[in-house]
DNA sequence: TCGATCATGCGTCTATTTTGCATGGTTATC
DNA sequence: GATAACCATGCAAAATAGACGCATGATCGA
């Protein structure tokens, strides 16, 4: 019940570009601009300056999105008790998550509630984490399975949102069947350091992950080749071109001549996944619902791989 | 910034009525159903139910109403800060008030905004009381001057409200000039208890005033005749027909055969005249200057009134 | 200097919203 | 107990607001 237009100024806060902000809610550029432009006449502000070939925020801009988180946040709380209260059923329902997290988790919860609750229409997006939150901020997603990231643009404990912790998945690492190591069945990441790596590009979603399981046991490896997908970063392991950290979730789905380590040592690498929801949201009896399906799905995880373990 | 829809659901909620609720809005009847029911849609909570010929809210749509308030306050707020912050000009005002109050204290204060302000648009709704919180609740005014009251349906503490005191009108008592008390400055509501009173309908908006003056003594006055505009009050009295209590604010305007007598004695009526904003928007720039505005203006009166009876 | 990027204005179109009237159901009045 | 008044709502038509696509102008990088 937040006006759209006050939602597209903080999306807007968050992108920095008209274009960006349309991509984002959906609307053409020149929507966004309208809307913003209507925005700063009702409310009698100015909010925008131009800014080279762009447009900026001005302080009052600046102050009016900081002060609309509490405002969302409070709207949302409303809403979510509201609906607990009346026992009421929500028309529409957005789900966000990347790769093997959406695979993993969020199909199935999408499934589930189709089921349970026919009349409730469930839309799931793809999108990488910092995406999510973009869109929980356009209020275009309601509810993201992501990995736990610290990017420069949210942190941990952004007060636009409220993260679950759902499982950690650890990383393995694969490497090419004729490894020296094939027939172990644990490595350590220090017996693997000079080994030639294959990686996200620098500055990619998982990147930080593969730093930092380096930098948590004090090596520095050598990057040898890029890859985009997991995918194709066990094509490349497979093809000799040498080894990767994989996440536990990411299937090899019987890659040839690619085996799979555990990790062993002082340092575990591993990807935390949360859920994360709009703050104040979290009561709602959907999201309520939602993660509780989501940690049975992330309980069953861990317990099969205890099991396989074992 | 609040969702118009919501607006047009805590009028409902106050005037119970989708036409009462149109006329408050300036929406037509058709409008406000249609806009009921889509808000009720795309947040998937029936708020309405059937009621005999009408309709009512349901616990979920009160829950809501009530729930929004300190949201609204909290928009409110925000606004007021940026406004503040960024030395915004606000492009339109609406004041609200009745008869007296809104001639001598509102007119001085739109004609002042409009000469220091030429570009904001001032809008003022002459309204009783009651009206003037239901106007603020629909946002069609954001000042409103007037009466202190207790109605049954806004309290002086109301949450959607903040109030500034401006000034104590007092009662005075208008008598035919061929009374025997004519010749007199003063006189006590005792003494006048058995004359016959003219006042307003039990009910309408003064009525409280004059009962609450009566019962302070301890005394019951006979209501001999009913008037609703201070002019024929004046008119009837100066016909003879009996005596009564005339707001110092309210000019006799040279009426004939019409005597003005200072009420003395232990209890000395008066009608608070109070200034109300929506709660958060006190700190809006435009909001302060007006108050301020409005307190010269009640101070002035003051003022000249000691001098007056010096 | 050229090309790319970005915001914005304008004309057009579409979608939403409002209106006025008619209808059905309910209460009050005589 | 019949009639009138009242209230909400559905429907078709009209008005309004909003979005889109394209073109333009401005700016930055190569």
């Amino acid at each position: 019940m937040i006006d759209a237009r006050l939602i597209t100024l903080r999306v807007f806060a968050r992108c920095g570009t008209i274009g960006a902000t349309a991509e984002l809610t959906g609307y053409s550029p020149s929507a966004v601009s309208a809307q913003l432009r209507e925005l700063q006449r009702v409310l009698g502000m100015q909010l925008l300056t131009k800014d080279g070939r762009g447009v900026r925020l001005t302080a009052t801009g600046r102050f009016l999105v900081a002060g609309s988180d509490p405002l969302i946040a409070q709207w949302e709380s409303l809403r979510a008790a509201a609906m607990e209260a009346g026992d009421q059923v929500q028309p529409h329902f957005g789900l966000g998550g990347f790769s093997t997290a959406a695979a993993q988790l969020l199909a199935p919860l999408a499934a589930t509630l189709r089921s349970t609750r026919p009349e409730l229409e469930v839309q799931v997006l793809e999108a990488d984490p910092a995406r999510c939150f973009d869109l929980l901020i356009a209020e275009r997603i309601d509810l993201a399975v992501i990995v736990a990231m610290q990017s420069e643009a949210y942190g941990e404990d952004d007060p636009r949102f409220e993260q679950t912790v759902l499982l950690d998945d650890p990383l393995d690492v694969i490497i090419p069947a004729d490894h020296p190591l094939a027939s172990r069945e644990t490595a350590t990441l220090e017996e693997l350091a000079a080994e030639p790596w294959i990686t996200e590009a620098a500055g990619s979603t998982y990147h930080s992950l593969f730093t930092a399981a380096f930098t948590a046991v004090g090596v520095t490896p050598r990057i040898a080749h890029e890859a985009v997908e997991w995918e194709t970063q066990i094509a490349f392991v497979g093809a000799g071109l040498g080894v990767g950290l994989l996440p536990r979730l990411a299937p090899l789905r019987g890659a040839e001549n690619v085996v799979r380590l555990r990790i062993t040592g002082k340092a575990k690498p591993a990807r935390r996944i949360v859920a994360a929801v709009r703050r104040g949201s979290i009561a709602s009896p959907l999201i309520q619902e939602s993660l509780g399906i989501l940690q049975v799905n992330a309980d069953r995880i861990l317990t099969a791989r205890l099991e396989e373990d074992h």
